[in-house]
DNA sequence: ACTCGGTCCTGAAGGC
DNA sequence: TGCCTTCAGGACCGAG
């Protein structure tokens, strides 16, 4: 989408989690994207009006980009957006479940919006580091786990990657994250970014609804070390663990109980 | 100022 | 086959 420019945009229901901005449609038809970026989950795109789209997929959301095409498809199940760009182009915003999410917002506040204003700093950016995370764990009795999964901590990591980044690094999800050592977060912060950097490089995980652009399954499941494994041996060398499944404020989170202390 | 559970919604899977 | 319950890549909101 970058650089291209959007010729029609058909808005498909009122809502998802909320409701669309007002004259959405309108405000999209006929702009030039000038950029395409990205902050925590959250797709942003540049407009030449000087506005921002913001898009979130929630659980089941998927952006697919088909064509181009003479003629118009007729739009699937879910379809709820689709972006008809001047090159013919679709691109088509699927969410079964709808807990995902569009705003438009000036693209100089957008630091400002409800939607990015709390949010930590970046996993895979400069502002996450070692000395950043003992800050902000310092006094708190949140379990890491749940501490991981706060935007607020860190922006852009789910209910797998935490899983699974705390499995590299030998921690337990359980442990209070004041009691957590400065060796343990000096591994922690590398194997966050390890755990980001391999999904995203096999497409991201694929466990139901997940597709990539292309209408590929991404393939990062197949490497899941802990994260729906639950009763199968850990794969720490030596490691004698059985994975296990829990349930940490309403989410399933999976260890290996032996080697993650 | 925190932490937790409930909630939004649809669909798939499993038990009986 | 069908009906029921449970669970799911997220994150807001209000209660305590």
């Amino acid at each position: 989408m970058a650089g291209q420019t959007i010729a029609l945009v058909d808005v498909r229901r009122p809502d998802l989690r909320w409701p669309f901005p007002a004259r959405m449609a309108q405000r999209l038809c006929g702009q030039k994207i000038t950029g395409l970026r990205r902050r925590a989950k959250y797709i942003l795109a540049d407009l030449a009006s000087g506005e921002t789209l913001i898009i979130h997929l929630g659980m089941s959301g998927r952006m697919q980009i088909d064509g181009p095409f003479q003629d118009c498809p007729e739009p699937a199940k879910h379809d709820h957006v689709i972006f008809h760009m001047q090159t013919g182009v679709r691109v088509v915003f699927n969410d079964a479940r709808r807990f995902g999410a569009m705003d438009l917002c000036q693209t100089d506040q957008i630091d400002s919006h409800r939607f990015l204003a709390k949010l930590g700093p970046e996993p895979l950016g400069n502002r996450f580091d070692e000395a950043y995370l003992r800050k902000a764990f310092v006094n708190r009795k949140t379990p890491v786990k749940s501490a991981l999964l706060d935007q607020k901590t860190v922006a852009g990591l789910g209910n797998i990657y935490v899983c699974e980044a705390l499995w590299r690094s030998g921690i337990a999800p359980q442990k209070p994250v004041s009691k957590l050592t400065a060796k343990k977060i000096a591994i922690l912060v590398p194997m966050i970014r390890q755990v980001l950097g391999e999904a995203i490089d096999s497409g991201g995980s694929s466990l139901r609804d997940h597709l990539q652009t292309n209408g590929e399954m991404g393939y990062f499941q197949h490497s899941f070390s802990v994260y729906g494994r639950e009763g199968e041996a850990c794969r720490t060398s030596d490691c004698k663990g059985k994975i296990t499944r829990i349930v940490q404020s309403g989410r399933s989170t999976f260890h290996c109980p032996r080697c993650q202390r």
